[in-house]
RNA sequence: GCGCCUGUAGCUCAGCUGGAUAGAGCAUCAGUCUUCGAAACUGGUGGUCGAGGGUUCGAAUCCCUCCAGGCGCACCA
């Protein structure tokens, strides 16, 4: 297949046809006043792109909108690819694309490999931080978050040309360690431990936490052992050893299951030995300051509350930690931006790492990508409460959901394949569930909301794969040697065009989506599109159609299937041939 | 007390950063399988966009006040 044939989408190309029209009619008008975009029309009756900066310019040029719109329609020269352009209500300008225009790029979009998207991140690299859970403590359903968002955010990235550096910030170091050191000499179970790890250790720091809320003599000792560890006692370093390695095994299982990869898996540990050259250098520049005998960083300025960055008893938090985090990373890959996938509870104290690495003459973009954090309908999850449901739960019932389904809907389908569907569609429907939501939204967990199979969620988007799959192997058995490509398509009935437009929106929706760090943009994208599909499947017949109409609705076919995958693969969920 | 976020149909949520008559999915009602896969499609019911002011040609979207909820606010990460 031949590369990418297109820089821009639609949206970019008729924006410059805009712009030059607009100076064109009105050379003398002030760059700053320019805001002549093409944006998709939400009503088909407006035609498929609309303008709307006449209704803004009106004022900086005293005349009315409407003749402006005129002037800027008078000035758009474009046959090629506008059938029509015309000036609506108040002083909108409605842009129609000309049928063989749309039909023609489609034509090059089925050839690309890429479907038309752009690739703006070639040469750029992107740090992408996150899914980052905490050793020695199950992951459960409030973790899926930052692991799905982040992978979908990793893969919408390195679409887009980005080298992405994925980095799995393990919360391997810290104060719980001592809590669980203390915890495993006195009360770990040697079998328990050999055959559940992870549940075991749960326990330990549970019990060990309770007493340390009523004894203080237990936290002190708790913070004996971890000072022990930090320098380097040699058993307690092979303890804490053990605990990172049962934990990765446990997270590369869950890894593994949800096709999520990391390029780098370094925990808060990895920085451990930076920390003190962090605090030399904040001490050097005259950036910290003694306070209550602690080393805080005054972020007035920012209207920041201070931030501390080694404690009163000389030991580091993970301010520092994420300093000496961020100082790594912008030595080690020099990247176009970090980026932090976490809950929303971490917005202040990245504000203030933020703050704080710019004083350390930091210019790299940082930002946090943050979520709602989950809930159940009856508060927070929380270890101690013990009602956390486990990711591992979460994703068995999914697949047992699925699996009930497929039985009842594909009975005839071999067990073992039946299975391997059910796994595709109930772990996409896991993963859709939150990717289709705003992140930022506040999210109850409830089972049935998060393994929905029906409605807007990814079976219907895989079904709507398997259904074009299953149209092109009846083609290919009823027409044999029939290709489809060398027929051009010709986009007559509405829903054809309708689902013509769609189709060549998809550089835009990716292109949204990695922009603002928000996969249901695409998601969004991709529902619509089935919608539009499913509506063009059932009201048009595309195997008993004339010869010609055929092929060139089996290449709308093949092109939507094609986008669907590619979509739904930037979301990390697969697309099986048959469900 | 200060800061960030949320409030849209009975329920769960979108809403392209200020555009035209606010959209989906569940649920509900009425239709559509001897014909390309009914996990689907077609149509109906259902909204003072939390409340009240303001900004302007135009507000769910921006500003202010209030109400309700969530989360933060230096020695846990």
């Amino acid at each position: 297949m031949r590369p990418m044939f297109k820089q821009h989408t639609i949206e970019q190309e008729l924006s410059a046809g805009l712009q030059q029209a607009r100076q064109q009619a009105f050379p003398d008008l002030a760059p700053v006043e320019d805001a002549a975009t093409a944006v998709a029309t939400g009503d088909e009756r407006h035609g498929d792109y609309q303008c709307n900066a006449a209704l803004a310019l009106a004022k900086p040029l005293r005349r009315p909108p409407r003749e402006i719109a005129q002037a800027l329609a008078d000035q758009l020269h474009d046959p090629e690819r506008l059938e029509r352009v015309t000036v609506a209500g108040p002083g909108f300008l409605n842009l129609r694309l000309r049928a063989e225009w749309l039909a023609r790029r489609l034509e090059l979009v089925q050839d690309d490999d890429r479907l038309g998207v752009p690739a703006p991140g070639t040469g750029r690299t992107v740090l992408l931080d996150y899914s980052s859970p905490n050793v020695a403590k199950p992951m459960h359903v409030g973790h899926i978050r930052s692991t799905v968002i982040g992978n979908a955010l990793d893969r919408l990235h390195r679409f887009l040309g980005y080298r992405v550096v994925a980095d799995n910030h393990l919360g391997d170091w810290g104060t719980q360690f001592g809590l669980l050191l203390l915890g495993f000499r006195h009360f770990a179970d040697a079998a328990a431990y050999e055959t559940e790890p992870i549940e075991e250790l749960e326990r330990i720091y549970v019990r060990s936490y309770n007493r340390s809320q009523e004894d203080p003599a237990w936290l002190a000792a708790a913070r004996a052992e971890l000072v022990k560890l930090q320098q380097g006692d040699g058993e307690n370093r092979r303890l804490w050893a053990s605990f990172v390695e049962h934990s990765l095994r446990e997270f590369n299982g869950l890894y593994r299951r949800l096709d999520v990869r990391f390029d780098l898996v370094r925990g808060e540990s990895f920085y451990n030995d930076r920390l003190p050259v962090v605090i030399d250098l904040l001490r050097q520049k005259g950036l910290a300051e003694e306070s209550e005998g602690a080393l805080v960083v005054r972020l007035e300025a920012e209207k920041l509350p201070v931030c501390l960055v080694q404690k009163s008893d000389s030991g580091y938090n993970y301010a520092t930690t994420d300093l000496a985090t961020v100082l790594s990373r912008v030595e080690e890959f020099n990247p176009a931006a970090i980026i932090y996938v976490t809950d929303e509870r971490q917005q202040l104290h990245f504000r203030q790492v933020f703050a704080v690495s710019r004083r350390l003459g930091v210019t790299t973009r940082l930002e946090h990508v943050w979520f709602g954090l989950m809930r159940l309908p009856e508060g927070t999850f929380s270890t101690r409460q013990g009602n956390v449901i486990k990711l591992e739960r979460l994703l068995d019932e999914a697949e047992r959901r699925a699996l009930e389904v497929v039985h009842q809907t594909s009975p005839a389908m071999p067990p073992a394949q039946q299975r391997e569907v059910a796994r595709a569609v109930g772990l996409g429907a896991v993963k859709y569930a939150d990717l289709s939501q705003h992140p930022q939204s506040l999210v109850t967990f409830t089972w049935d909301k998060a393994l929905a199979l029906e409605g807007n969620s990814a079976p219907y988007l895989q079904y709507a794969c398997a259904r074009i799959a299953s149209v092109q192997d009846k083609y290919r058995e009823q027409f044999p040697g029939g290709e489809p490509r060398t027929v051009p398509i010709r986009l007559g009935a509405p829903i054809e065009r309708t689902l013509a437009i769609k189709l060549l929106r998809f550089p835009e929706a990716v292109l949204r989506a990695a922009e603002h760090y928000r996969p249901n943009l695409l998601a969004d994208y991709l529902f619509d599109l089935a919608q539009a599909y499913s509506t063009f499947y059932q009201n048009v017949p595309f195997l008993k159609a004339e010869t010609g109409v055929r092929e060139s609705r089996v290449r709308l076919c093949d092109i939507t299937a094609r986008t669907l995958r590619c979509g739904l693969h930037l979301l990390g969920i697969e697309t099986p041939e048959r469900i």
